[in-house]
DNA sequence: AATGAATGAGAGTTCATTCAT
DNA sequence: AATGAATGAACTCTCATTCAT
């Protein structure tokens, strides 16, 4: 069913890139025959399409998740942070899919939207807060979200497309965390200046 | 000839990845047959390979113009991240198959492995002389590359996909810089703490 | 289907070379498109590997049958010899397939090496015999064989390109063998010197 | 100029099957562009034929210088089996296209015609005069003929096509001879029975 | 006399997709 | 609900050949 078909062609994105996965690959994956697959889905786009709507779902409701709780909203945002170098790290294929295929190429009708919309609202909210709390300086909410969200987006597509080398391949969240935000999220930094 | 077939390429494999580009697309781009191309590349993935080649040394040329006379190191290197950035905006075909291509698609023996180094070490060096000077106080040099490296690819790729919106359009380098520098580059910032 | 696959392939790789053979041209023979074609074989050269297998496995099962009962090695010689010359004009295709194409361009892996070296034995066996009651002389073996199957093979081989003329269309088999067993296949005939 | 052009493809024949050489190799083969064959050549296919005819008058002559100076018409005929065998073995392309290639796809009018003729009356007259002189016993001549030629020919092809194995690889021709002529030529034989 | 440029046709092969069953 | 059969379009790439220069 349904179910089966998304699983086996989300193993298989996560194998190859998505263009070299076939509908061929999914079906013997799944041992249906191709035709069997266009029950479910009317075109191997729209697997992709719900693939990735579900993907993004699942990374906004680990994102509340992880921020949820937490009061401090440096320490949130720092979470935050973390979540989304882990979801691009263990999830390169939806990370692409998601945050790095060109906006134009996706069809911004539907849920995706919507959960767009709140994830970026999310992070939105808790850098104002930072700000309001004074914990970076007289920077504009504007900016430093601008600056958190390309650095940390900066550093997940460098390693995820082999720039990084290898220095980083053993380094944990945090330690990349800290790597990049030696200036902004480590722990216990408070204000520029 | 050769200088219209790798515009042409330039221009697609920016627009689509490089695996569905065909040699027939980038033919009946020129309005040429197929099988002119082969008159001047050998394969599909030689014309990948001298344009990414090309292009690399075209950044790689502007970067030292850029940087090589300017004697305070975060000067300096707020002069590269303005090149880096300058380069992702305005030639972004280029951008995308140098910075944004998996490596592991990439042929790295000749000229291009060379520029890289290159390129590379500018770079990293300069970042090393902002830390024995202390520009970013108690911040380690590879902390600080990843870091800064990070931060501008990352926006340079945001923007790039679409993912900034309206609001950086028509911001200019400083500007844009400012924006995710607030911490690092922002022109009199001088060390953290 | 397969069949219809392989008897116009067969009918083809007969009339020109391998390699002329196209998979659109067995295709359009069957007026089917080429793509339906990979639906039964994974590449032209399955399909020649099958036909062929094919081929060996009927000219053997014949030959056994045709020699089995024949208790005079001599006439069983004979009779094998008869059975190769059938073989090669009345299904000309096969036998080029077989006995003509070059040796480094067939897989001999499979069922065919073992098909092949059935045939050998057998054949090679009933020589021995021969030479073993004395039929041919002071010959040995081994050059019994090489002079039996060129004798038989060239024969075979002259007629089917077309370069014995008219003179033996008429011919039967026996009177084929006659003709080029003069000296050691001809019935009664039973030692050289 | 057209010799250049003929070495060239006689060369490349020689390594390669006709089918896969192309024009293009014989070009960059003598360092010109394709295009210039076309001065001298009106199209592949007469390459091929004019080295089809020089070919066959090369071995027709050197039959002859073999051939005529043999006063004892076994031995002549000997001598010519050996130059037989000797075309086929060191000439396999040469040997392939004159005496394998299905007749039909031959064109027969032209000095080919001519050559095949006289090389053909040589081979048969001197049959003839071993019959006459009571050599091959009470074999007619047409058939001694078939006999010979099969044999010889079947020899040659069958080694060519690799299917006598390694055990001819290091035969000279006469030892070859022997092996499949023990009935007909080997020398000091007379006559059967 | 020779070439650079160009092409149409065709090679084997894969793909997403359709449709009768 | 599922499949086997089939296809048209596309892929990269090679070929013999032509023609303006």
């Amino acid at each position: 069913m349904r179910r089966k078909i998304l699983d086996a062609a989300k193993l298989l994105f996560a194998k190859e890139n998505f263009e070299s996965v076939s509908i061929r690959h999914i079906a013997s994956a799944i041992e249906y025959s191709p035709a069997a697959i266009y029950r479910y889905f009317s075109s191997k786009k729209e697997i992709l399409s719900v693939l990735r709507d579900e993907g993004f779902k699942r990374f906004v409701v680990g994102q509340k998740q992880r921020m949820v709780d937490i009061p401090d909203p440096l320490e949130r945002l720092r979470a935050g942070a973390k979540g989304y170098l882990r979801f691009a790290l263990t999830e390169p294929e939806y990370f692409h899919l998601i945050f790095c295929s060109k906006c134009s190429e996706v069809d911004l009708e539907g849920p995706l939207a919507e959960s767009s919309m709140e994830s970026y609202d999310l992070f939105r909210q808790t850098v104002q807060e930072c700000v309001d709390t004074g914990h970076f300086g007289d920077v504009d909410a504007d900016s430093a979200v601008f600056s958190l969200w390309s650095g940390v987006h900066g550093l997940a597509h460098l390693i995820n497309t082999g720039r990084m080398g290898v220095i980083t391949q053993n380094m944990d969240f945090d330690t990349l965390l800290d790597s990049i935000s030696g200036f902004q999220l480590r722990p216990g930094y408070s204000s520029a200046k």
